[in-house]
DNA sequence: CATGAATGAGCATTCATTCAT
DNA sequence: CATGAATGAATGCTCATTCAT
């Protein structure tokens, strides 16, 4: 639980992979100590256990994402840039740890049980949405919604599947690229919608009569 | 193993909430046993252990699922409609079963692994969306856009995830208001997107300048 | 924890001699299946883990001494009669299972420690002396003294300690004859001590000087 | 790893309560260490492990009683005066050491293991009484007996559990009058027995006939 | 000398699963 | 059919001990 020497902390990296085909549960503490080449006590001595692995693991992803999605959002643009740029951000350093993010999904429910996880999610996740909506609707640059906190639950989800399902489909060569193309396409259903303008003028004629 | 008797079949539903709290590989089959009054043998004898009863649940929720979709999806109005019906379905489903909910979740890792589940999953969830983004192309009252399975993949996401949420939340008192609040509050995300009209044209502008 | 079937209880007396010979903790649960032919799990199914082991082995022996004891006591004789009967039963049995004996000896601290081996075991040594005293003061075969309570203790160590010495020794061809030597030798002590008359009279003769 | 500094020495002994209550298996290294705020890496400079732990603490107390009773016994009076006297002096020492006592009765079978202590055991607590029995006989002062080692050993007994129990027994605020009192009952037992002179006799003409 | 850090070796316990009745 | 009893197989974790500084 201390602060694990550098060089154990990058050996531990080795378990991401396993941990995301197997899931937790499904992989011996022997695995780890295998994979990573760490001494299954040295594991303990430094770590708790088996969720503490899993918790370092995610911390540091979770970690990474709020920080990047962090300066992204920090910017002096208008929040709908700063949504776009926060999209990219995340989606970024979900495609470029593949492994750590199926290990997360895979294992969602603990994460969900380690109580240092649970808050960490929200914060990488959850909040920066929110609050760039809150910000978007008084900049003028977002629609005031009728359910901002639903809104923004579902935000998250259509950029988080987006990034899972880009970490899980195998590794493209160009992940950058990877990421840019999701990025688009997120930002195209979350900022503009589906629905074509017909079909808006159609709506609000059917709703009106 | 296939058909069991109904008795024991909504008896089964009693381990939904434990699975959902502890996930399957901290529930045991003892646990379940006392849960659901089933003798543990009993269960041996009609289910293929535990993944079988984590099988079993699901697959009902995923048939439920995809049949209440199925329906949804299969009238005759245009697609944009049809996507508001089956968003509606999808999260009246979700809620009315949040043990479930967060039981497939919480293990989404091993119902990955789970072959069976797995297609499933993909059929109750996906696919549905997928078919309605083309249809709705076709007869115009939805957008072409320019990444359609990621745009898909997306908006599974901004439903499945609200659903959960609504379903991680303590049980209201209300499912079927639930529902619809947050079935809304998808559809105006999905099919509205969050940019207000000045922002789009601003955005326009920066990008052409 | 339930009444194991008879078959396992004799079974079960195999690992008495691993258990006197290295102690409870320096026997490992394998060994004591592969002594006793029981499989691992199914000692856990019965019992209480090795704590239980040693709890029923020497619940037995505390069980028989006591009720061969309450046996010895419960004649018509006096007091005096009956204590050496006592301390006959009590050696008999010693002598019988050196094995278990000695595990007591041995674990006395676990079996202090284990709340039902600790009341058994007052029950079984020392309850039936500080009764048998009490009575014999009352029918006059046996003297007061003045302090009762930590007399009896004193016998009860003499007597068990003289069991144990004879327990631990090699166990001889002819326990019942070492059992009749140990009782004989701890009830000349016992009933008659060790002061020759003469230093007695010089004792009082000292004291009153 | 044998003449440890005064200081360590001194901080051991916080330990005695430690392995009196749980066994020495029971305590771990480290629990030592905390307890006794040495390093436990310095215990193992010093000392030779778990069992040097023991062994350091219990070879004190057996030097202590050896060395009290061995003066006591030393004296001019006839050997029933200084039988009362290492009575009094063992008893003295163990009440005065209450958590030693208890870790060594608890850990009995470890003691008898060991072999340094096994010795010192042996010639602290057994010799001088078979010693001074022997003495008895040839000064006068104590009776002949049938079978001198058998009785040693109970009266060994006699005295060492009245130790042992008012060890156990929560420490009083005056333990010199405990072993006094402890001492008193001891030697009146083991002296003068507990017959009743008319029991004596009824005994005596009970063989007879 | 003393000790914080690291680890090898060990093992009790758990549990899913089977099967005789 | 249903199930209480039994167990094989697996593994997380502990802890005494070592050693580089």
């Amino acid at each position: 639980m201390r602060k694990l020497p550098a060089k154990l902390a990058s050996q531990l990296y080795g378990a991401a992979e396993l941990i995301a085909e197997r899931g937790l549960d499904g992989t011996k503490i022997d695995d780890i100590a295998e994979a990573t080449g760490i001494p299954k006590a040295t594991i303990y001595y430094h770590l708790d256990g088996k969720n503490g692995v899993l918790e370092f693991l995610l911390s540091d992803l979770l970690d990474l994402i709020s920080s990047e999605v962090g300066v992204a959002v920090s910017t002096a643009e208008d929040a709908r840039t700063r949504l776009e740029a926060a999209v990219a951000a995340q989606l970024g350093v979900m495609v470029e740890h593949p492994f750590l993010c199926r290990a997360l999904v895979g294992d969602l429910g603990r994460a969900t049980r380690l109580p240092e996880l649970a808050v960490a999610l929200h914060t990488a996740f959850y909040e920066p949405i929110q609050q760039l909506l809150a910000e978007g609707v008084a900049d003028g640059s977002l629609r005031q919604v009728a359910d901002p906190s639903a809104v923004a639950m579902s935000v998250f989800g259509a950029i988080t599947v987006a990034g899972l399902s880009a970490a899980v489909d195998a590794p493209s060569a160009d992940p950058a690229a990877d990421a840019a193309r999701f990025s688009a396409a997120v930002c195209e259903l979350v900022l503009d919608g589906l629905a074509t303008s017909r079909s808006r003028d159609d709506h609000e004629l059917g709703e009106r009569s």
